[in-house]
DNA sequence: AAGCGAAAGCTATGGGCAATAGCAATACCG
DNA sequence: CGGTATTGCTATTGCCCATAGCTTTCGCTT
């Protein structure tokens, strides 16, 4: 079959993403985590205190968008809030949070080196550069 | 803020899929087309009489989840239906559908030539072939 | 020729993720 | 002090994808 898509740079960025994505979230399951769970416990433990918007801020998660996924690892006891003052409360990891993280991270590591290893070497430095100049 | 994600290409390619997916999916709502349309209209114009099943293979939509793609499309006037036998029906763009879909490829081409070139030169040509490694 | 497994097209449903609109309470700043 | 911005939240919607299951038809094998 004819497929005039496969040459163009945008398709086969939103089918890379889509591909590792659904692999990433099958390794996740066992975990009971998603990827924007793992992304926000570690944003979270480089930034203790940091508050629900600026977390959201970060990873580009709308306020209203942020309120399922922290009541979701609250609930799981991964996070815990704490007032700063009248309207903003600061986020930390529990001592389960810190370690259902670190299984999280063993997760990931694994998942990023095959992600790497299954680009031919002469174009593995390039991609984390490329990807980075379309959003950032 | 402390930012450990931005270093893991899987993340980025997150990120980069998100972010250029909306950018697309904006200058499109003007021709009133999603993505899927549009990968759907090239990809039927390039096979005429292709069957769903066989199209949906080809970009990875399951059978089920093309049945509202195509009716959208077929209830716009973009294809037509011809059945080959008593289950196949063969697919074809109509005059509407050529004619919008040149409307979207004129989107579709300003739209990857601008990713590319936010792609710093020497990183450019490794794009392609690295996010192709991915998952082809 | 008959029968059976595979394929095609479809319905129904749910999950994940993101966007929008709007609201109450609080903080900040001129 | 008063207006404005910010925070956290509810409610709703849309897009995309996945699964399960159904009916009809095709095509191969016996």
């Amino acid at each position: 079959m004819q497929d005039p898509l496969v040459s163009l740079p945008g398709y086969a960025l939103r089918r890379a993403a889509n591909a590792t994505a659904a692999e990433l979230a099958s390794r996740l399951v066992a975990l009971a985590l998603r990827q924007s769970d793992v992304s926000l416990l570690m944003l979270v433990e480089a930034n203790p205190g940091a508050t629900s918007s600026a977390l959201g801020r970060q990873l580009d998660i709308q306020r209203a968008n942020m309120v399922p996924i922290l009541k979701r690892l609250e609930d799981a006891g991964l996070i815990a809030r704490a007032p700063i003052d009248g309207k903003s409360q600061g986020l930390a990891l529990t001592d389960a949070g810190r370690a259902k993280l670190a299984e999280g991270r063993t997760v990931i590591e694994h998942f990023e080196r095959e992600l790497i290893e299954r680009v031919p070497q002469e174009h593995r430095a390039h991609l984390l550069p490329a990807l980075n100049a379309l959003w950032r």
